[in-house]
DNA sequence: GTCCGCTTTCGAAGCGCTTCGACGACAACC
DNA sequence: GGTTGTCGTCGAAGCGCTTCGAAAGCGGAC
């Protein structure tokens, strides 16, 4: 391996001088530069990576903290995992994996060893417990989702209240009055998930406000059947539904409407919304407000690199507005209804 | 940030009888170590990572190379990428996760920086440039998975080829002639990954050996109906179907056979085989021989330790023999044949 | 009393890089 | 001609740890 000092000699330059020359943190004269560079290239030279940690006291590394439920969705998983890792590598972070046995430990190994400069925390809780220690690290965390006490935390995430308000006032606007939501299963819902409660809130509030009938259901298998049967109790004129739950649940939807002779979106309109799927190859594609995985990791590995290297660590939460995707499985229910304007 | 000069003070000792009574190479006095641990644990000092790397030119990190395809499926996926880094974590290692656009990039790079002590390599195809790669760089990997040129490299994985063999062995040993497999779709198989073309070779020629008819299909959607179809139309007697597939075909395959009036195992014996699934909660559980993340992840990550701490850098391709799990899924076909014995 | 060997500890030399202060050369200015 | 400023480069001091060789202290053998 050949090192700064390799180069330094057979380009007959100090070895500060090459330093500079790569970092380019001070002028070097461009012929001088060229020389080293070219020299550098030629012995296949390569910066050590602990050597450079230690004298910058910087690693270029972002830890991400995932944990593991019995009841988490891979794709969703991997999804977030994976925009973390592809964004912080375009900004020249490498990323280190902490899984759940590990959370607490991980995030304080990583931080006091200074092994990485930061921590992103995906899957957050309402009561999480990693918020509690982020506050006590000096270093910077950014959590993807909202945790309920957000005092001192650095937190981005889709706009889950804002996703519901939208879908229920769009649905109300165009006549709808009773609407069903068919959210997540309860396991996630018990555990504290933080943007499950979040929209279910806002959705049965907002329902209230517009004086529409509303009603819940947490699917218990894969099959939205049985969702849809609750739902049909509950509300006998059921004329639309919101999607908060997983692929599997929403997939089915049609098919279980069709069972009760309901299709979409002519006896029933249908919203997705905050899910991180995509409706598009269904049978019937429906409206989506999508969860974005490479939007939330964007925003928030963006903010770590901030307070890192910008030294902003003001806490604070970020929202990121939720974007309509019609797909025409929303149909006013009025004859002669005014066709609704293109949200988005 | 306590350093190891401020234990050494407090301590009253110098910063190498620190080092040592942390690392145990030397030995110390038994009231000498105490106090510097207590002292150290006081301060609250956790050595400095890069520093440690630099000294020691060993970074406990392993990078874990996990390319995303469109066909990828998320729970294996995201299987693997735990599994290899809980193996890591108990064995004093962090690790670096390298996704696809960054694959071989990420390998160069880790490996010529010294970031990496090792790499880890998942989801492999026949022809893989990874595999290349990794002869050229003079940091060892571990393949988990087998490509067709195993020339100089390490690998681990499941023995697909004798869990084909013993699937068919076992069926064709209880009485059944003709066995449909349903393979995994067309996109993993064209792309070579190498799993799939291992079991699906290994089948083939052992239906051939033991003389049963077979076929062999390729579903496209996520439901098994248009597999049986398929299979039945080959084999208008099917009596057996071995599983090699994702688990939302094999979730349906009961419910497909049931639309032929076919039950198992009363007319259809069943054998799940290479799947990381479990077929427990299914409505009718079937025998299955697990692809365990686990298993060949712990494999992979031992022998990959091996080569970094114990310099063993002999290439060699590890099969982990398939374990048999019976859940009554497999029915001998004649009446007064003998009970099986059972295998596992 | 001397020498040997053992245990326990220390000092110092790195590991490979970044970065600060300084220095030499040269041009510009009064 | 001296002063000032700028540009390009160098030397050396770290960053915080590991590890090697050696020294100090001590008991036992001769």
């Amino acid at each position: 391996m050949a090192t700064i000092v390799d180069v330094a000699e057979a380009a007959g330059v100090s070895i500060s001088t090459v330093s500079y020359a790569m970092s380019g943190k001070r002028s070097i004269k461009a012929d001088t530069r060229d020389r080293v560079l070219a020299t550098a290239e030629a012995l296949g030279y390569r910066p050590h990576a602990s050597a450079q940690m230690l004298a910058a006291q910087r690693s270029h590394i972002v830890a991400v903290s995932e944990p593991v439920h019995p009841d988490t969705d891979d794709a969703t998983h991997r999804a977030f995992a994976m925009e973390a890792t592809k964004t912080a590598r375009t900004r020249g972070y490498d990323t280190l994996l902490l899984v759940d046995d590990d959370a607490l430990d991980g995030m304080q190994r990583s931080a006091s060893t200074q092994l990485a400069d930061g921590i992103v925390i995906l899957d957050v809780d309402e009561d999480d417990a990693r918020a509690r220690l982020a506050r006590e690290l000096d270093c910077p965390s950014v959590f993807v989702g909202i945790p309920a006490d957000t005092e001192g935390l650095m937190c981005v995430d889709l706009d889950f209240e804002e996703a519901a308000r939208r879908a229920v006032d769009r649905l109300a606007a165009s006549g709808h009055r009773e609407i069903g939501l068919i959210s997540h299963r309860m396991a996630p819902l018990d555990r504290g998930s933080n943007f499950i409660h979040r929209f279910l809130r806002a959705f049965v509030a907002q329902c209230a406000r517009r004086r529409v009938r509303h009603a819940v259901v947490h699917p218990k298998g894969h099959d939205a059947l049985e969702s849809v049967n609750h739902l049909l109790h509950s509300l006998p004129d059921l004329d639309a539904v919101v999607l908060n739950t997983g692929a599997d649940v929403a997939s089915s939807l049609s098919t279980a409407l069709r069972a009760h002779r309901l299709t979409v979106p002519r006896e029933v309109s249908v919203i997705a919304a905050g899910v991180t799927f995509s409706t598009e190859d269904f049978p019937v594609p429906f409206d989506t407000m999508p969860l974005d995985a490479h939007a939330s990791c964007t925003a928030a590995v963006d903010m770590l690199i901030d307070a890192i290297d910008g030294g902003n660590r003001e806490p604070r939460v970020v929202l990121l507005p939720p974007t309509y995707v019609d797909r025409g499985s929303v149909r006013p229910r009025h004859p002669g209804y005014p066709p609704l304007r293109r949200v988005s």
